[in-house]
DNA sequence: GTCAAAACTTTACGCGCGTAAATTTTATAA
DNA sequence: TTATAAAATTTACGCGCGTAAAGTTTTGAC
């Protein structure tokens, strides 16, 4: 509003009356500074609607309050709330979240890290992309920048992990699946991409053999993201076939499921609890879409928030204190049993 | 994998062999330089592992490399989808794509403006809120920064306007429905967050009166971005309430019938065209997930890919000349109809 | 009112790179 | 071979800010 536009923070120090080291004292954690300077400042600044050049405050620091967060695919709505959820944590403690998703390619995930470093962030949130995942060039990156991995493991890199309890909760819905009907199947892909598909399809092997049944895998094959089309395909097999030892299935994801629902759907076949149902299904997620599923789809629930909080909150705490943790954490949390109208 | 690490284009210089300005001309533009230099640079830049400090580079440039993109809602997978696609438009020119979110906040919107304009981008894509923008403050960032609209226009806003020809789409749905049926009554929200929705309307009152039936608008009420769960909650009214004067329904878009659908499957209700069907039900957008809706979902493909590509040459085009466009230009592409089960 | 601590100002230098101007080297063609 | 344009080098300065050191003012407890 004021009058001539202000250059820089010399310019900017002159028509407010504070001195150029206050002022990047300032900029640089508002609360160093007494709260009468802190106002005078603040009303220069929305008076003359200056900003401090982002590029020239950085180009001597060693790091920024950059944080990245990537992600393997950001067009799946499971990932684009986590890392909504990250982002808004981040946000909080006063730090910039940098978004990457690396569109399920691992050269692109690595490429993000390449350009993170460009920008010298004081952290990074990282999702890998999994199996496809280049372990070695991650490490390295790792090294270099304080970073917590989420959702999905790769053993001894980074500064902590924070996911799900699969055995815990792929446990739950199986025993719910074994109580309450037939025991179920395990439906995935043949080559998962995520490194998650291979805890679930143990921690399912491990629960039908405490509870002394028979395990049975159904594997789709399929590469990439399309998930709800790999279980379209195989799930229109599956049911046309009809060479299921048992009437339930339980899929590796939601994504998964839904697309298994959509091919019972179209076979004719009623999926459900109720009488006249000729099968169940089972996903794992709480996808945001399985609820408008059809039927609705029966389910545990990852607890992203948890994750989102506990992953910022371990990052944060790394960076603030300077110090590498002398060991590595692994947290998971616990899913929640989700019943609706598929199994 | 050389030796010891280079702290600056100086100290790279040095052991390179090739002088600094050359090195900051080949940064910049790696064409700019002989091909015999630029492979001396290229291999010492390999030995190395030398990149230049992003933030020296730019904090004496007018503008950087970098492009804004911002979408209102990146969780919702429509959005993810042509982010994703306009991401890949720009990496392909050599520009740096900066994706930011909105989380369908109008504050959160016009703060990614802000923070946009710090890192001083040549030019940016921006897919307003809509309804809820703020006009002004858009305006006022379209004066300093090339920016191209999509998705949704707000007039007289930025250098150029690409997005969907509602008018065509709707009106191409709203035919096939007649011919095939019951004319369709049109299923929107009361207070749609999108301007697009109120374009849908429109064209489907003048569809309809075109083709001499009486039009009839179904609003629900709620607000937000869970179109799923106001589609479903109406969706449930209605078919409860049973007050339609027709058995066929058009939703403004793909969420709002997905949620529908559910809610017809609950009740029972079968939707589709064959025999046996209550109702048929058509959406808008082709969203991602609409193929696995049950039944799955016909609707009018948004040519998001001729969208995104167009939006992404206009704003390149209009940073290389450097000179706006004599006239601001309005680009809308045409829908397909996608005939699915639903309808 | 006194006084020490805290906050601020003044002065000054450096960071890593962009870039202009003048000069020298290299490539290409006559 | 020589002329000439193109490309690279040398030299030098500036950008906007961080930050250290020394001096001055303000604050708040007593």
């Amino acid at each position: 509003m004021g009058g001539k536009k202000i250059r820089n923070m010399e310019e900017f120090a002159s028509v407010s009356g504070i001195s150029r080291p206050t002022l990047s004292k300032y900029f640089n954690d508002p609360t160093s500074v007494r709260a009468s300077t802190r106002k005078r400042i603040e009303d220069a600044v929305e008076r003359f609607d200056y900003r401090p050049n982002l590029y020239a405050m950085n180009q001597n620091r060693k790091l920024t309050r950059n944080i990245g967060i990537v992600v393997p695919y950001l067009a799946d709505p499971f990932f684009a709330e986590i890392a909504r959820t990250v982002e808004e944590h981040v946000l909080e403690t006063g730090y910039r979240p940098v978004l990457l998703g690396s569109h399920g390619s691992p050269e692109l995930e690595i490429e993000n890290l390449e350009n993170l470093r460009l920008i010298k962030p004081a952290g990074v949130l990282l999702a890998p992309s999994g199996r496809t995942s280049d372990r070695d060039a991650i490490a390295a990156f790792c090294d270099e920048v304080p970073t917590v991995l989420f959702d999905a493991n790769i053993e001894n890199v980074g500064e902590a992990f924070v996911g799900s309890n699969n055995d815990q909760s792929i446990g739950l819905i199986v025993e719910y699946l074994c109580r309450t009907g037939e025991p179920p199947v395990f439906f995935e892909m043949e080559n998962p991409t995520n490194p998650n598909a291979h805890k679930r399809r143990n921690a399912y092997i491990a629960a039908m053999e405490r509870l002394d049944h028979k395990p049975h895998l159904i594997q789709a094959p399929g590469e990439g993201w399309e998930f709800e089309e790999i279980g379209f395909r195989e799930g229109a097999r599956v049911v046309r076939d009809r060479t299921l030892p048992t009437n339930t299935i339980l899929c590796s994801n939601d994504r998964l499921a839904i697309g298994f629902l959509s091919a019972a759907y179209e076979a004719g076949l009623r999926v459900g609890i109720g009488q006249g149902c000729a099968m169940r299904v089972a996903g794992h997620d709480d996808h945001p879409f399985s609820r408008y599923s059809c039927p609705t789809l029966t389910t545990v629930s990852q607890d992203y928030k948890a994750i989102a909080k506990k992953s910022a909150e371990i990052l944060m705490q790394r960076i603030d204190t300077g110090i590498p943790a002398d060991s590595r954490t692994e947290t998971v949390f616990d899913g929640r049993l989700i019943m609706r109208g598929s199994a």
